[in-house]
DNA sequence: TTCGAACTTATTGTTTACGATGTTGTGCCA
DNA sequence: TGGCACAACATCGTAAACAATAAGTTCGAA
């Protein structure tokens, strides 16, 4: 599956002869670096994101920081304010509840094409990746196993065959670990490895509708798992705060 | 609904006090027309787009279209080649394939929503979404008409009420429009407003199965109106143009 | 003491100039 | 005359300086 590159300076054209590479980091890189960052929940929602500092940090000047910043913010990442910076983006309930729609329509597109036709091989990749994620569990690193979770989708997604799928999905889960960064108030990992084996038996049986179903279910699980009760939108009208009634 | 502005220079801080504006034209604005003038196929795939052209001609700063040109790559409407310039997209038929399926998946969910709980309003707004378009038609404005044809999707997608399904519709559709333009040989304007009609009537009707049985089928002869039999991958290879057998 | 206004500072937005690279044209040599 | 190397040009990428704005602070007056 050959990916066409379609940001600026992508992996084709790698530093020339390393000569005078002001900190080795394309626009690319850093913009991968905060988003790995804002998904492993290192940065949470909110956190201040100031343009020059972040550049220090990454060692990478302030243009750089500043063309991934924009970036993010397309993908709803990252928040945008006028003269006055960007922050890590704190999706609204009802946008958190749209983000999660979106992304079960989807899955539930991708197992099914991912069950009709998963060669043998393709079924070892999601094994492995099931077997990674509970040695991380066991391990106690939660943080891997979250992203191996997440990879585990992402390689149904491959596996369907349909590569806008695959990075539409991409961008949803992005989008949906920051909801669980906001409202997962009971602090569980998120990871149902089991539902994980089911569904890859599913899969791995060609039946189709029972993958869907169990998708269905998993998200399902997610959702009971957050705390979407409030209705407003918003970032916390300072009004609805004090004199709202809920 | 509101829309929280992810991008920078967003609608909320117009322009101070109209005061030494060079040309009056926000990177929101400059990306709005380029991206108009690609999905109206004035600017057909493969155009190249230099960056001081684009900005004598809009009227703005090459600044501005740099940022308005890289935002667009992201949305893989524009391909870029470093030091090589930008270019309207030519998505292959591969990648055709692939976000037709996905647009599928996409509005198949919204038009099952819409037709669950489409107020008579929003009944309205479609209807006169397609009698503009007959209008249009009538008056040989093609261009206008497969406008509207577009509106009309998007609209359902708004009636659906998941924002986030809807942004991802728009953006899915803007590709779709590259696609015809590479890939429709017969010449016909894609507007089957007849199938718009009967999809409206399901929708009023509030039958869901029916309403996603019917936008298939649209896509279906969408599909069959399209030159997809090459297998080829990539834009154009200049060795295929030539010696290639189709 | 408290409120308000002006000033200072920190941060972002924009422009401009320069360096890097691909492409095209020209001239030399076989 | 054809092919290759070199040079000029056009275009893009990057960084640095400058302008605009918001937040914090200090001073003064009631």
């Amino acid at each position: 599956m050959k990916h066409r590159t379609a940001t600026r300076t992508a992996s084709e054209a790698r530093t020339p002869r390393g000569k005078r590479d002001s900190g080795r980091s394309s626009v690319d890189d850093v913009q991968a670096r905060i988003f790995d960052a804002i998904v492993d929940h290192r940065l949470v929602p909110g956190t201040k994101l100031q343009e020059e500092r972040l550049a220090g940090v990454l060692g990478t000047t302030r243009a750089r920081v500043r063309e991934a910043l924009t970036r993010l913010a397309q993908q709803r990442l990252v928040t945008l304010q006028r003269y006055r910076g960007a922050c890590v983006a704190q999706p609204s309930v009802s946008e958190t509840r749209d983000v999660l729609a979106a992304r079960r329509v989807i899955e539930v597109a991708t197992v099914r094409e991912a069950a009709r036709h998963a060669t043998p091989e393709q079924i070892e990749t999601l094994e492995a990746c099931i077997a990674q994620a509970q040695e991380a569990t066991r391990a106690g690193d939660r943080r891997r196993a979250i992203g191996l979770s997440r990879r585990f989708h992402l390689e149904i997604a491959q596996i369907s065959g349909n590569a806008v799928l695959a990075e539409m999905l991409r961008g949803i889960i992005s989008r949906v670990s920051l909801s669980i960064a906001l409202y997962d108030r009971t602090g569980t990992s998120f990871c149902f490895f089991d539902e994980h084996v089911s569904i890859l038996q599913a899969i791995a049986n060609h039946d189709e509708a029972n993958a869907a179903e169990l998708i269905e279910s998993h998200f399902q699980h997610m959702e009971d798992h957050l705390d979407l009760m409030q209705d407003d939108d918003g970032p916390r009208d300072l009004y609805e705060v004090f004199h709202g009634h809920d």
